[in-house]
DNA sequence: GCAATTAGTACTAAAATGGTCCTAATCTAG
DNA sequence: CTAGATTAGGACCATTTTAGTACTAATTGC
């Protein structure tokens, strides 16, 4: 159910780890043997990142990427618009409407509800409580641990 | 960013369908043309609602599909799960283990964590509410609207 | 028995996704 | 000022997923 691309997933790992090193240069090489992404992959993220604003690069010898900010500045929902830009949950929330009957409009509005719902949570989430790197994010207990447990069909 | 499947969409219409005339029975070429949905992609959807258990059929003459329970009682969630699976945000998140190196994993964690509050999100809203039969379903507010316009780039 | 209806499965076309490669632009060090 | 390292941008292809269709079997009521 309602997944994330697998790009969008690596743009957080990589994140991740320049959130872990803030302050230095990362070149897109070292992040992607760092990471054991695919070269071209992360340099191609890393470019998407940059042009979404969340780092800044310098070119050249000795160049490399950085964050644009400090982490706990960044949200998912961020990250999430940057890599698969601002699209609904539904076809019919992206503002065509068209859709075939009143019900379906009806069914539309209450999708709207629910993806404001799903993007507050992701805004309320930064990449440092993400990548486990803020204080204030307390490690997850045992209780909401077991409803993590999805079993294959 | 983050969407369901165009059939999910298609079985919450239908759904709502079914709930907004209870306690009758509904053929799937009937469903599939007050939808407009086409009917062949309708006759499957609701054989798929129907081995999930959220509907339930009558062969033969007069035939025909039903809620199997009351549409405040059938949450986003089930129907998420019917027809895309227990799939999680990440691919990491179900299960397999092997992503790359620590930091993957840190970022694993921090997703699963939003997982579950979408999760929540969604078993917090039942088919009438989504279909909007539901009383309960307070209309959405200007404040909330405002925030649902997205742009597309 | 016949007509209407669901059940199951297999197949095909189209689109999104993920990944690679190539070329240009830019910077630093010597 | 030149050479090498590095990012920037875009084109391209292979694979997978998604959506839709078609066909056949099973079931029920008249």
């Amino acid at each position: 159910m309602l997944r994330i691309s697998r790009l969008t997933d690596y743009a957080t790992v990589i994140l991740g780890l320049l959130a872990a090193e803030p302050g230095r240069l990362h070149t897109a090489t070292a992040v992607a043997t760092r990471t054991r992404i695919g070269a071209p992959t992360a340099s191609k993220l890393l470019k998407q990142l940059h042009r979404a604003g969340l780092v800044t690069s310098s070119r050249g010898l000795h160049g490399g990427y950085q964050l644009a900010r400090p982490a706990h500045e960044i949200s998912a929902a961020a990250i999430l618009d940057a890599l698969e830009g601002p699209l609904a949950l539904t076809d019919c929330a992206a503002g065509h409407g068209h859709c075939g009957i009143e019900e379906t409009c009806r069914v539309g509005r209450g999708w709207q509800r629910l993806n404001l719902a799903i993007r507050r949570a992701l805004a309320d989430v930064s990449l440092a409580q993400l990548a486990g790197l803020d204080a204030a994010s307390a490690p997850v207990g045992p209780r909401e641990l077991k409803d993590l447990e999805f079993k294959r069909p």
